[in-house]
DNA sequence: ATTGCTGCAAAACGTTTGCACCTAT
DNA sequence: ATAGGTGCAAACGTTTTGCAGCAAT
């Protein structure tokens, strides 16, 4: 069976909080692991309709929070006024380059960057969460870029 | 008279493009300049409007895009799906740190993170426009945390 | 039995657009 | 004269909400 681990970290999630196991947010979970690439929460909504899912919308948006709290996702903002979601199924941490003529992502390790969000939180008096690292770019080489002429 | 310099770097760049000068372009200038701290562009409209001012919404909105290009401001995204924006007077490069808890955001800046987006760029092939790097983070002391209790 | 969850549709929110008129060039 | 800008209101796409019925505890 697929994303058995997925499942048991979810429940046991959902159980230290108030909130119910229901197939509802499994079928959510499965349909996000899946996902290959960053998605936002309506495309997965229609690739789950697609799939005949009687899931609605609105629990859609609202597990993928909790997928989120839970740590089997991650939230990204690439600069457009929309949520992302990553799966975070057999990943490491990565950042991301985006390119400003055609929109494409690049994801990339840098172990310089690894150290810096517990650092600089340590320093200022927080405890680390998350980071994010967004480089905004353009192709050195148009020819590699869809939209570039 | 305030803001001088940028007055005419956006006429410069206003007419390094096929853009026309007119007084509600520096109205906005203007006003965006003088924000204290981060704003999405209907709070500028808002404080305007409030101003008495009689640039519409529309103007605020596409102005604001090329004031980015121009580098007077700078856009931010702090994670929810709105797009914030910074001015840039007076000001030297920096990241920022998000509170989790209640949303306080605390500037920083790092030397070790100065050289990375080019450098990573480079390595990708890629030309470096900008980057945005955030922390999301919880107060150690949370005597500190407006929101906590 | 209780309390939380679901699906639906409507509302909210920030942002963009189409258009007629206006203005900088 | 012409191309581009403006203001207005309507449209847009994403996300949130209120509510009645339902299901997990």
């Amino acid at each position: 069976m697929k994303h058995e681990k997925a499942k048991q970290e979810f429940t046991e999630f959902l159980k230290k909080g108030k909130n119910r196991i229901t197939p509802e947010r499994f079928e959510v979970m499965e349909a996000a692991l899946e996902y290959e690439g960053h998605f936002g929460a309506d495309d997965l909504y229609i690739v789950m309709k697609n799939f005949d899912s009687t899931v609605s919308r609105a629990t859609v948006y609202k597990t993928l929070e909790l997928l989120v709290q839970c740590e089997l996702i991650s939230k990204r903002n690439f600069g457009e006024n929309t949520t992302k979601y990553e799966s975070n199924f057999r990943r490491q941490i990565h950042d991301h380059l985006i390119c400003m003529d055609c929109g494409r992502i690049v994801e990339f390790v840098n172990s310089n960057i690894k150290k810096l969000p517990e650092q600089i939180s340590n320093e200022l008096g927080f405890e680390v969460s998350s980071h994010s690292f967004n480089i905004f770019a353009r192709c050195k080489d148009p020819k590699n870029c869809k939209y570039n002429k």
